[in-house]
RNA sequence: GGUCGCGUAGCUCAGCUGGAUAGAGCAUCUGCCUUCUAAGCAGACGGUCACAGGUUCGAAUCCUGUCGCGAUCACCA
């Protein structure tokens, strides 16, 4: 058990000794750094139940603790803060239970685990992924770590958006201007190329618009009436009429596309356990709105569309099936989720998508709980801020758009040109040094976007972003390598995970172990909060507890006394352990060198 | 206009299940490499926690209102 639980538990018996009070809870925090003391007991909300002084009450409890216990090596109360100062021997008895558990801080997870899926990226097929796809992607990755750390069977998912009128665009613009150009024929990636038949399209299209409104058509019509996007259109309507020249041209051009994602979320450290298309789901849930029309759930007006009315909800009417039969986004989201209920053992679900579509989940929530299924209750809509840039939004137009294989490279050759200068890299082979290089470009680039808490807009700046010093990736990585530096030239092994409780430690020693106690309860509260940042911030304040730690005690591998050797190589060996968990929580390696 | 979110140091962000004198990093300035990796440590400087009320022994944190910024309110996806 936790000092910190065992300090409550006392507490509770404490109080229960001396005023005859049950009390429901205890509230025990860390005490201020500028007072004297490990944990503070808190009296205040105690006068609830307790009828004084809470000074005197406090002194007390404090006495009281002293006595009869033998976790409190002394006690002061000011004001109503019971402050209390345990003894070493508490805080190396509690470290050498976290080493028994080789995963300290991790639920196990079985077959009876309960199960949950993270669906993010979820990608048009028509263009390359940027910034605000990392931004998903490693959300929605670092998520699914920390359910799955936390007990749950996690599915990792993506609804790839292959069809529709944006890949028909890069299709029809292929087929007119591409005189058969392939990813192997230009040596472009094939998501880069899809891309730019993408952008030949628009640039056509704006022409033709400029056209008719010069020959003096009205702007409005004249973006609907422009050749180019008629001709998308109809080759969208003989997409879904199943024409073979169509579909294989469809399925060449996505191809290309898959092959080039394929890289981007390798070098990206992601990863899928489940794949859905959209093009297998889009006629889904049309059967589910004629279920619900009969239960009650949606009504039907006069021109035959379909509608929800959610005013009772605050919200308004909202459209789940078109006049003329078909589907909409909405409609395809209902039977989308219905179908992997039915494909996967899980009952709930997380969607990491943009905070523009909060709208779009609330109603996608309440529809299916007014439908009556009761996994309904387990959907949970990861929303995050969008990313912004020093010169504003992203905008493709602009060519303000940060391609995601671009700024990954970039951050490797940031790292590549540090590391170099520093030269501290003997004994490594060229490749094992491009490997370096990568995962700590992109713990660079993970962290930075990974602190910040998902709902809020986040601002990246390039400059910044590539900065390896103080609260970043690099500086967490920095650590673990130095750890892994000392343990080595200490020969440390670790058959014996045990120090001995009988030692002189300091505030350093403590403040560690105060850190890592807290591991469990930082994976929890993110799993329930579906927050990566607080594991981030978590480690950021382990490794700098760590860093004070690290320079502040005399050289370890030449400690004279065995036991405080072992000792505080244990703190080390046990450090870098959660270090290193927690950043796999982030997505994150961490190097043995650097 | 309705709804939702955000607003904390010059900049980027923590802290928000209410607790003591609000914390980091960057930037600026001081010290520390013959000592386990200086991508580090120790320190200085920097605040009307947007504003105004309310609840409370106690509010950056909870409630209400105002202002500012953003998103959203399609038979689009």
């Amino acid at each position: 058990m936790s000092v910190i639980h065992q300090l409550e538990n006392v507490t509770k018996t404490a109080v229960k000794e001396l005023f005859q009070v049950d009390l429901e809870k205890v509230e025990v925090t860390l005490t201020r750094k500028d007072q004297n003391g490990h944990f503070t007991i808190m009296v205040f909300p105690m006068l609830r139940q307790i009828k004084g002084n809470p000074a005197v009450i406090g002194e007390q409890i404090g006495a009281y603790l002293q006595e009869n216990t033998e976790l409190i090596g002394s006690y002061e109360v000011i004001k109503g803060f019971l402050n209390v100062t345990l003894t070493n021997a508490v805080f190396i008895i509690a470290f050498n239970e976290m080493l028994s558990n080789s995963k300290y801080g991790f639920t196990p997870v079985d077959d009876s685990s309960p199960g949950i899926m993270v669906e993010y990226s979820s990608p048009n097929t028509n263009k390359p992924l940027h910034l605000g796809h990392i931004r998903n992607n490693l959300l929605g990755y670092s998520v699914a770590q920390i359910l799955e750390a936390s007990g749950r069977r996690v599915n990792k998912t993506q609804i790839i958006n292959d069809r529709g009128i944006h890949i028909c665009k890069s299709m029809l613009a292929w087929q007119e201007q591409g005189n058969g150009e392939t990813p192997e024929s230009t040596g472009l990636k094939g998501d880069k190329l899809v891309g730019n038949y993408y952008v030949k399209f628009d640039k056509q299209y704006k022409e033709e618009i400029a056209q008719l409104i010069n020959e003096g058509i009205d702007p409005k019509e004249a973006e609907k009436q422009a050749p180019s996007l008629l001709k998308a259109q109809e080759m969208l309507r003989k997409w879904e009429a199943g024409d073979s020249e169509t579909v294989a041209l469809w399925e060449k051009m996505n191809g290309w596309v898959y092959d080039g994602f394929e890289v981007t979320y390798n070098n990206l450290g992601v990863s899928f356990d489940s794949l859905y298309y959209e093009s297998n789901t889009y006629l889904l849930g049309k059967d589910i709105i004629e279920e619900g029309l009969q239960k009650g759930v949606f009504f039907k007006k006069d021109d035959g569309s379909v509608w929800i009315d959610l005013s009772d909800e605050g919200l308004d009417e909202k459209l789940v099936l078109r006049s003329d039969g078909t589907a909409v986004y909405m409609t395809q989201d209902i039977g989308t989720a219905i179908q992997r209920v039915k494909d996967h053992p899980i009952n709930a679900m997380v969607y990491t998508v943009g905070n523009e579509q909060d709208y779009h989940f609330k109603v996608l929530f309440l529809i299916l709980k007014k439908l009556g299924y009761d996994w309904a209750e387990n959907l949970h809509h990861l929303s995050y801020g969008m990313v912004e840039l020093p010169s504003g939004k992203m905008k493709s137009r602009e060519g303000t758009v940060v391609d995601a294989d671009d700024l990954m490279e970039e951050m490797t050759a940031t790292a590549r040109k540090i590391a170099l200068e520093q030269g501290k890299l003997d004994g490594l082979s060229s490749q094992e040094q491009e490997d370096l290089f990568k995962i700590i470009g992109l713990g660079a680039l993970k962290y930075f976007m990974l602190k910040i808490d998902p709902v809020k807009n986040m601002m990246f700046n390039p400059e910044e972003s590539v900065d390896f010093q103080g609260n970043t990736g690099p500086f967490i990585q920095y650590a673990h390598a130095r750890i892994k530096s000392i343990l080595k030239k200490a020969q440390f092994n670790s058959t014996k995970l045990n120090a001995n409780s009988d030692l002189d430690i300091t505030d350093k020693d403590i403040a560690i172990i105060k850190t890592i106690e807290q591991f469990p309860d930082v994976i929890h509260n993110a799993a329930i909060k579906l927050n990566p940042a607080s594991i981030a911030n978590y480690t950021y304040e382990l490794v700098r507890e760590f860093n004070s730690f690290y320079q502040n005690v005399p050289k370890i591998v030449e400690e004279e006394n065995a036991d405080l050797k072992q000792f505080r190589l244990l703190l080390c060996y046990k450090t870098a352990l959660v270090i290193k968990d927690a950043c796999s929580l982030l997505g994150i390696d961490v190097p043995e060198q650097m």
